[in-house]
DNA sequence: CCGGTAACTTACTGCCGGTAACAACACGAG
DNA sequence: CTCGTGTTGTTACCGGCAGTAAGTTACCGG
């Protein structure tokens, strides 16, 4: 069955990048939640190889962010090139990595999610932090050569991630809007600001707000019925 | 052991309670990946117990989420009668937030995330959702209220609910700016933007940023070492 | 006093991540 | 050609989890 030959140092390597491949298969057929045993099975080993070579699932999503990592941000570097428009640029990029989720949803999940266990430590997110270490950078650098104080560029960098994540889970699941308008909105949201939607204005009628606020502040509706629910999806 | 008494139906109301009770101070302890078996025993009974109240792990997150975002929105409400200046709102909103992040976070994990299983779904995070869901009533009314259209209001909130999220998470774990500091870029960067920053100036040296992007864009450092890497932290 | 039923526990299933122990092959030494 | 050695792979397992079925205990109406 598995073919047995001696394997050289420099063919580990390209044994990963197989390994990898096959693990991008699994994850596109089974979700972001595959299981070690069906990745080793598409790449129709054991799991005891994947092991060996990445230590743990962490260990092969990291690999795998760093692919998709450098991909992603290969294509910011094009889109900045593009233009010398700031604004443009902000736009193309969130384009591009808004598309790349539409595009790769599970994928995208499994390296952007713990993927394994209750991941949530932020150390296992690897994709958020390389894709945030990068857009701090690029920021820090804009800032500074801007003359403005570059402090933000770091809580502002994971926060544009949090933000096209999050909008972006959103608007894959209720498809109610076009991608165009979609990357519009959150390009002016990041480049304007809420203040330029007119929000600084209308404190006049500062009466309505609260009254939706207040409306939210009502105990869940959700929460209500204390019935179990059983037969969940899954 | 267990008190054995007959319960009518307006005692499971309080019974849920307790065990929610239970299960914040299990979470509290133990962290965002608490077991159900941990619940119970915190509780001092037996999964089947939860279960028959709450259906499954993601009913017991649903309970607890609507409780702790009503938590949230009665803050944001009470923000909300304190000013009637908008970014100011934002601001003390913000702060809020990340005030019970700071101070509940294993809490704030296990209502945020899935905490069960590979919950990547939105659909699984109810305290996202639920927030979100308000901002988004708030930012519409704001913004026709402000003559404004209404249309990016949901994609704004799910934006915004991210974006505290995400670098609320990273502000956590590296520890380099008070959270005073903090709020203030948040706010800034939702408020006016990064054109607010002078982004939209220094298109100049727009080679500088480009450099960065571009040193990003090279294959990631981190997964230049082929070596797997054994014993995490886990 | 006695059945029935509600409440609760014990003990299980199935699945997953991870690993130890074992088997098969390649290859160099004689 | 043959034999031992170390590498490469597989099988079979462990511990822990969510969720459930079946059995057990105590209350209550008759």
């Amino acid at each position: 069955m598995g073919e047995r030959r001696r394997r050289s140092k420099a063919d580990r390597e390209s044994r990963r990048e197989e390994l990898l491949d096959a693990a991008v298969t699994a994850i596109r057929r089974d979700g972001a939640d595959v299981s070690m045993d069906e990745i080793a099975n598409e790449a129709g080993i054991t799991k005891p190889i994947i092991y060996a070579n990445f230590g743990d699932k962490a260990g092969l999503a990291d690999a795998l962010a760093a692919r998709f990592s450098a991909e992603l941000q290969a294509k910011f570097a094009a889109v900045w090139t593009q233009t010398d428009d700031q604004r443009e640029r902000v736009e193309r990029s969130i384009d591009a990595w808004v598309g790349f989720i539409e595009g790769d949803p599970h994928i995208y999940r499994f390296l952007s999610d713990g993927s394994f266990g209750a991941g949530q430590r932020l150390e296992d997110r690897r994709l958020v932090i390389e894709l945030g270490t990068t857009v701090a950078r690029a920021l820090g650098e804009a800032l500074r050569s801007a003359g403005s104080d570059s402090g933000p560029a770091e809580p502002w960098a994971f926060g544009i991630i949090g933000m096209v994540h999050v909008s972006t889970e959103w608007w894959l699941e209720r498809q109610t809007l076009s991608r165009k308008d979609m990357v519009q909105y959150l390009t002016n949201l990041l480049w304007t600001g809420m203040s330029g939607a007119g929000l600084d204005r209308g404190a006049a009628d500062a009466s309505a707000p609260t009254a939706a606020v207040r409306a939210g502040a009502a105990p869940a509706p959700s929460g209500g019925a204390p019935a179990p629910r059983r037969a969940r999806r899954r």
